[in-house]
DNA sequence: GACATTACTGACCATACGGTCAAATTTTTT
DNA sequence: AAAAAATTTGACCGTATGGTCAGTAATGTC
């Protein structure tokens, strides 16, 4: 049977991409603004004068860029679909699932602490009820989930992982970590810390692993040598 | 020891309360809408227009029970306070401890399911940075939290649970719960169902009540008799 | 250096926004 | 049933919104 990578299912389903603007260009620089303030607000509450002024640039500069508000958000939405569950897509039957499961919390966690906003934006359009997102939550998400559950329940049958449902497995696995960006204020309060740095995103990381791990019924830190 | 209950303490430090209106009445009506309207859209992109029109009547009418968006937002916001975690409020250290957690999963999700526009408003206000709710996260939920974290603890010493950090497995299991609410759209989809009616609801507290007990390190449905 | 193309921007527009108000209606009190 | 208070509402106001456009500046091409 061949092995088709589940980015390479997203990208069967997804027949356009964006084309990635030069790093430093106004584009960029409009695109991260855009991010952070639909991430903010949502797509209703976001304001293009808001836009151009966190992009430092005249508010029609950003209407020359994208023709509309609409263009725009599905223009920073695009982006961040892409990298979203990269750290779980090559893996295999024949990966350690410990291993995997660990390496994929620990960059959803990653992500969630570098780049809340993009968590956040994806919150937005899920609390709305995905209106930009339904094609893409019916065929190339689920196409993407059921594929990783396949080999989640490969794992099952060889018995290297107890019995879970696969899919609510990977949906708690993206609540936990995308939490800690959508709700980071809940979080470092309770925390009593002050910021998201890098020893709490640590502990964090390290709690969330052994507690998933243990959910599946793996013993954490006690992989078959 | 005197023994307070969790709503205590919330009460203690919030010194005024939300008078509830009638059931029936304008008001209630006005806050249903609202509540809807604000869960949706969020704090900005919600539009007084829209709330009328939820609540089927004339604009003004709104600004006579509520004098501005702002009020009407926080009228809102403290009704859905109060009723948030009841389910773990009760227990204390004699309580068993898998008994309690799984009375508290199956009781944030069934708010999930009955209640979803008070969890997406409160995701949305979470989103923002919770610029109504700082004070409320730092007092009153804090020593909630701190509280509750504090029976768990004693359930450690006791050896009744495993070794967890308790914050982050209380906001594990308000991100679990929470998220059906939240990511309604998203979990509908991949698990391929058409609406989250009460089966959907039983499996989804199963496999979180048996995986985040595994998690604790207890043995799901095998409670010391 | 002439020409064309791309990038930028101040001034502006129609509409939608939160909110107001005076007049009308209903409800309560006496 | 009269007076007072509370409630409802159509019409309206000042401002902010997404978006446009004509004109200007910068850049590329031969």
């Amino acid at each position: 049977m061949k092995i088709i990578s589940a980015s390479r299912i997203i990208q069967m389903v997804n027949k356009t991409y964006p084309e990635l603007p030069a790093p430093g260009s106004i584009k960029a620089r409009i695109l991260v603004a855009a991010k952070a303030e639909f991430a903010q607000y949502g797509f209703e509450g976001a304001r293009m004068q808001r836009v151009a002024d966190r992009a430092e640039l005249p508010k029609p500069n950003i209407h020359y860029h994208f023709k509309s508000k609409q263009q725009l958000y599905l223009a920073v939405l695009e982006r961040i679909i892409e990298s979203w569950n990269l750290a779980f897509d090559q893996v295999s039957q024949e990966s350690d699932p410990a291993e995997a499961l660990e390496a994929f919390i620990r960059q959803k966690l990653r992500q969630a602490q570098q780049d809340p906003g993009a968590s956040r934006l994806f919150a937005n359009e899920m609390i709305q009820g995905a209106p930009n997102l339904k094609l893409y939550l019916n065929t190339s998400m689920r196409a993407w989930v059921q594929d990783r559950a396949l080999v989640i329940k490969q794992w099952m049958l060889a018995g290297t992982i107890g019995d879970v449902d696969p899919e609510r497995l990977i949906f708690l696995i993206w609540s936990a970590t995308q939490h800690y960006a959508d709700f980071q204020v809940q979080a470092l309060s309770l925390l009593n810390r002050a910021e998201f740095d890098d020893p709490v995103l640590t502990e964090t990381a390290d709690f969330l692993v052994a507690f998933i791990l243990r959910g599946c019924g793996l013993a954490p830190r006690d992989r078959p040598s």
